[in-house]
RNA sequence: GCGUCGGUGGCAGAGUGGUCAAUUGCAACUGACUGUAAAUCAGUCGCCCUUCGGGCUACGUAGGUUCGAAUCCUACCCGGCGCA
């Protein structure tokens, strides 16, 4: 993985960089979509690449539950099982030590409004009052699977392993994203959980990769060009669990660095996957999580931590209160180092996104598009609607005015309407929630496109500001 | 015509003397959703008053019994079924 600035903001810490992986380019503000079990939610990778996404997400805690990592190994890694063609990258299931932990079956989510009366009162998790499927144990999570009741220790180590074998160009430490209920004292230890986990996840993360080069430069008896080529010819896949994945043979770059394929390659060309073996975690790029809550002080100390190690990249995580995120980022990036790729994890309203670049984003994830989209609530430049109100009923124009996703502006007149798309909804139909998602990743994701052209174009306050202005009625 | 069963809020369908403006589901209306436990969840859903609460009108229609009726009785109207 490779990354590069090309342009940055005069005021304030955004740029508009390239990262480059072995499945492809990816230009960045880039808003990636959330295919937490290996599919982004009612549609198919064309309908997604369609929709401008140039990268996808899953998530190891799922993946690993169903199918399990070893199928997806076998399929020759995440991309190729889901037939997305293009970047890929996991998630380490920090996220679910806190969704299925503290905030399991509670009223707390990812953004909490300050003006909740809950949020900032400390609670006391006794686990007799709110059962959790996620509880901290001394070296990881102690997870009960959400799908049969099973239990699974993951621990940083068993995180990246599983990650290795989804086999994502790019993959996250294992973290624990706490609540912002949580008080300081207990914000301060889980920071320091979360920054020895960092640790463990690089150091198991190398040691994999210099196992997987030991057993490589073994087979090859220290060889190069031609004899991986002649051991690319002689082995299929398959044959024995100890052979390596052939693109590993072909390119064996290391982690952090360009791999070949990916210099000059379309994002998603014919010759990005050529063979179900050609994903392997030696070009997966790892990234360092930064917590720290909402606390200034343990931001930076997160920032400064997760930044002296040697991560490809970071991820900002923790559950925020809407008011704190800004400042939050922008501790943040202050200290994390300039070059080298920065993604808000989970975050993804189009305020947000502008606030997230503002203060030096590169990546978004985020499961609102296609959340918002099944649940019926859609975006248009003039703000979200939700299609299922009555005055929608008789409304025969677009989902939104000027919009060039498919759902919206099939060729001239023919395209699917707000009525058609309420009626959907309204009949429970499974394209209501596909044409949904369309859209609405669409939207989305041409409004971060649209964000990166007006920094090139050194407009990005305008734009933010004409955007804004009629989003935000 | 006789017999029989039944008529409950937009629909279906509970309730069968007081705790019933009436369980529940659907529909309808509104809202929520930010590294997906989610094609999910929540609220409203007779009328009026300002929330608590109070008032009014309601369980086919009209009477009646009772302190009190959606619930019991009588007549009528309507529907299903059976027999003529």
């Amino acid at each position: 993985m490779q990354f590069r600035i090309e342009k940055k903001l005069k005021n304030g810490l955004g740029r508009a960089g390239v990262l480059e992986t072995a499945h492809g380019v990816i230009k960045t503000p880039a808003f990636v979509a959330v295919g937490t079990k290996a599919t982004v939610k009612s549609l198919n990778p064309e309908q997604v690449r369609e929709a401008g996404v140039q990268v996808v997400l899953g998530n190891t805690y799922h993946l690993y539950l169903q199918p399990g990592d070893e199928i997806v190994k076998k399929a020759g890694g995440i991309g190729k099982f889901m037939n997305w063609e293009g970047p890929t990258m996991t998630d380490s299931g920090g996220f679910q030590v806190f969704s299925l932990g503290a905030a399991y079956g509670k009223d707390i989510s990812k953004i909490t409004k300050i003006t909740d009366p809950s949020f900032l009162i400390p609670e006391r998790f006794d686990d007799s009052d709110a059962p959790r499927l996620a509880k901290i144990g001394a070296d990881g999570v102690s997870f009960k699977s959400h799908l049969d009741g099973s239990i699974h220790y993951i621990t940083p180590e068993k995180s990246i392993q599983i990650q290795h074998n989804l086999g994502a160009d790019i993959i996250f430490a294992f973290d624990e994203c706490t609540s912002p209920t949580e008080d300081l004292k207990y914000q301060k230890e889980a920071l320091e959980r979360t920054h020895r986990w960092a640790e463990r996840s690089l150091n198991e993360h190398k040691r994999l990769i210099s196992e997987r080069q030991n057993i490589l430069e073994r087979t090859l008896g220290r060889s190069d060009g031609d004899g991986q080529r002649k051991f690319s010819a002689e082995n299929s896949r398959g044959e024995s669990e100890n052979i390596l994945p052939e693109a590993a043979v072909k390119e064996a770059p290391l982690a952090g660095s360009l791999s070949p394929l990916a210099s000059g390659a379309l994002p998603l060309g014919p010759s990005a996957c050529e063979t179900p073996g050609d994903r392997t975690s030696f070009t997966a790029a790892l990234f360092g999580i930064v917590q720290g809550g909402r606390e200034k002080e343990l931001r930076q100390e997160s920032a400064r931590v997760i930044s002296s190690m040697d991560f490809d990249g970071f991820g900002i995580g923790g559950s925020f209160a809407k008011e704190d995120m800004s400042s939050a980022v922008k501790w943040v990036n202050e200290i994390l180092p300039e070059e080298k790729p920065r993604h808000l994890l989970g975050i993804g309203e189009p305020e947000d996104l502008f606030m997230g670049v503002e203060n030096g984003v590169d990546l978004f994830d985020c499961v609102l598009p296609t959340r918002l989209g099944r649940n019926g609530t859609l975006y248009t430049k003039n703000g979200k609607i939700i299609i299922t109100n009555k005055i929608f009923r008789e409304d025969f124009g677009p989902l939104d005015e000027g919009c060039g996703c498919y759902v919206c502006s099939v060729p001239e007149a023919p395209r699917y309407s707000r009525a058609y798309i309420a009626h959907l909804f309204r009949g429970k139909e499974m394209l209501a929630g596909t044409l949904a998602s369309i859209h609405n990743l669409y939207f989305i994701t041409h409004l971060v496109d649209d964000i990166r052209q007006s920094i090139l174009d050194g407009n990005f306050s305008e734009f933010k500001r004409s955007f804004l202005e009629k989003y935000l009625i």
